[in-house]
DNA sequence: CCAAAAGTGTTGGTGGTACACCCATGA
DNA sequence: TCATGGGTGTACCACCAACACTTTTGG
């Protein structure tokens, strides 16, 4: 900001590449788009566009997401601005990496056919193009991070769920096995559950109770944050 | 990055600016820089300067503070990119925000001398420009964050310090009272210390014992993490 | 001899971890 | 009746938090 003259410097292309992970019953997932144009036409890649002059990027990441989706209402967050000379051989380009969390089943997924954009489980995801992949291991990084200060669930689940299907979400953000009983019992410390009377009777016999976020308790909680230790 | 044809997109500049924390003996302290051109002449602003198009956010980061004060080696860490759209009268800019930590004693300090430049105690700094005191905010949130997950001093403290020193830091960083014995037995806890024959006589009749950092473990601890709860 | 800072351990409580058996039901 | 997933409680241990007195020595 000093010492200097605005006209004389350099300006630059500003990409905006958007980590969308997705939780479907078991698996977390990304979401990706076959790019069909040059350079790496192809090749598969993050939901990305550029920023516009009139906007900032949270509203950039949200535009280009509905865009290319049609997925609207979805909260986006800033990961890390990656910046390496020749990180798209095609032009001098900074990109600003922002994720989200979306559950799957209850958005809309017709839209979604229109394109070239496809869900892959993060674990086999393919090759992307340019320092793509490190933007989804900053991202995860960030967002496991995130799993272990402030609850989750909230936007990766269906309304209604049951304590299993929030373990595995746990399980699969973490990449790791958690006892059963430990983890409701911690889970119910935060005190931002509420328990339904009715059951889910598609995974047992027997039923499982269904559970709803208590969303004031919840957002207060993302609000405190906490220390979730497994 | 896709649908899109890289001619036809915005161009925008490309700030960096530099939250750099100091700690002297006893308070927190940033750097600020009074700015010599319009707008906002006068006022005082954080270390910042503009992009260029050969070098990378980091590169910029270190070549800015570097030309400005003359500080050399100095690890700086992005924290976020700012973006409102009027954020900047004079011109569309984006700006990305990087910390820095450095013991002010050790730095030389007659370069700082030669530009309108001062440590300001973080408490008591003076209105910045823009949006600089919000990256302030930012900045200071991830530096106690950090704080409490890794080791920190090595970056802040003189080679040689004692106890009450880092206890010190720890207390300005968290703007919080620690207790002693717990600090001591905390720190001790993570083995990266070393206490030396010799003694600061400078604070008290008695003296208190110096420790260096045992650069070896403490990188170790950095890359590991921990959690300091006090 | 006294003021001022350094140094040093113990205890109680909280919370994390490990662990195994019974329940309900559809097939 | 049995196979499948659902649901539940306890005991040990580690770590955090609170807390007060003695030591050293320059003035």
């Amino acid at each position: 900001m000093i010492l200097s003259n605005y006209r004389s410097e350099d300006k630059v292309l500003l990409a905006v590449d958007g980590i969308i992970f997705g939780f479907d019953k078991e698996k977390l997932k990304i979401l990706l788009v076959q790019r069909d144009f040059e350079p790496e036409k192809g090749k598969w890649s993050l939901i990305g566009g550029f920023l516009k002059r009139e906007e900032n990027l949270d509203q950039a990441a949200i535009r280009i997401l509905h865009h290319l989706t049609g997925l609207n209402n979805i909260y986006m967050e800033q990961v890390y601005s990656f910046s390496k000379v020749d990180r798209d051989p095609a032009e001098r380009t900074i990109s600003v990496a922002y994720y989200a969390l979306i559950d799957i089943a209850s958005h809309d997924r017709k839209l979604l056919k229109q394109n070239p954009i496809q869900w892959f489980n993060l674990k086999d995801a393919p090759e992307l193009i340019f320092d793509h992949n490190r933007m989804v291991e900053r991202a995860l990084a960030t967002l496991r991070r995130r799993a272990l200060n402030k609850p989750i669930g909230f936007e990766l689940l269906p309304e209604k769920f049951t304590m299993r299907q929030l373990q595995k979400l746990y399980e699969a953000i973490l990449d790791t096995k958690l006892d059963k009983r430990n983890f409701i019992n911690k889970f119910n410390s935060f005190d931002i559950l509420i328990k339904l009377d009715e059951k889910d009777m598609s995974s047992s016999k027997k039923g499982a109770f269904l559970f709803q976020f208590d969303e004031e308790k919840y957002k207060r909680k993302v609000e405190e944050g906490f220390n979730f230790k497994l």
